[in-house]
DNA sequence: TTGACATATACCGATATCGGAATATGATTC
DNA sequence: GAATCATATTCCGATATCGGTATATGTCAA
């Protein structure tokens, strides 16, 4: 067995540096292969097998015009990492702490009444 | 050369499942290596290998009790993915969203006194 | 001190990756 | 139809990973 390929979720496709530098540079707009190719200074070879991976997990769209291919992200597709790092928020967020411990102070004077 | 190390960074390190799983599992408590291993239904040596990856980047922390280990998470570790994912969070939140259109009308009504 | 327990590490084979170079595919223009 | 532009794909060598098995390290207990 090897490591988990990059194309089985969000999680190992975005593991990769110039993926999510890609998907910064789309930003909220389209982009041509060859813009990013120049935007990132990568050779275009590089950039259209990122681009595959990130197509194959859904992070990415493309809309076909002649022989441009507009790629865009498809930020939905990051909501399950969103998710799950959201879990440990708290450990960093004095606000969320806080009031984790408000809501354990009413649930104990709620056991004792 | 070949794929990003997994001790690179906290983005590669949980980009592998069980390492994710060994985090969850530990949430905001304390836990031995052969706690972990039952809980979790891995091997020993899989669990201190993970552990190791998770340790290198920093997303846990040991203490040593004898010939316990007890590991807890480092919630900030996480932080980087955490605001890395949450420039993307308007895309899939609707709120967000419609924050921005409103900011955006300001800004034009600004530009046209 | 010997044995049991807890954890870490080393070695292995299989595998998927990465970047680079070359090339294939496909669309446009002359 | 030939040349050009835009993108995708293939082949390559180097490398780091993963799980399994075996073993090393270190601590406690009898």
């Amino acid at each position: 067995m090897a490591r988990t390929p990059t194309t089985t979720d969000a999680f190992n496709a975005v593991a990769e540096a110039s993926r999510r530098d890609l998907l910064d540079a789309l930003g909220t707009g389209e982009a041509t292969v060859s813009e990013l190719v120049e935007r990132l200074g990568l050779s275009q070879p590089q950039v259209s097998k990122h681009l595959a991976v990130l197509r194959a997990v859904g992070l990415v769209l493309v809309r076909v015009d002649g022989r441009h291919h507009w790629y865009r992200v498809n930020g939905p597709a990051l909501k399950p990492i969103y998710d799950w790092v959201r879990m440990f928020e708290r450990t960093w967020n004095a606000r969320l702490d806080r009031l984790e411990d408000l809501l354990e102070e009413l649930k104990t004077q709620e056991e004792e009444p």
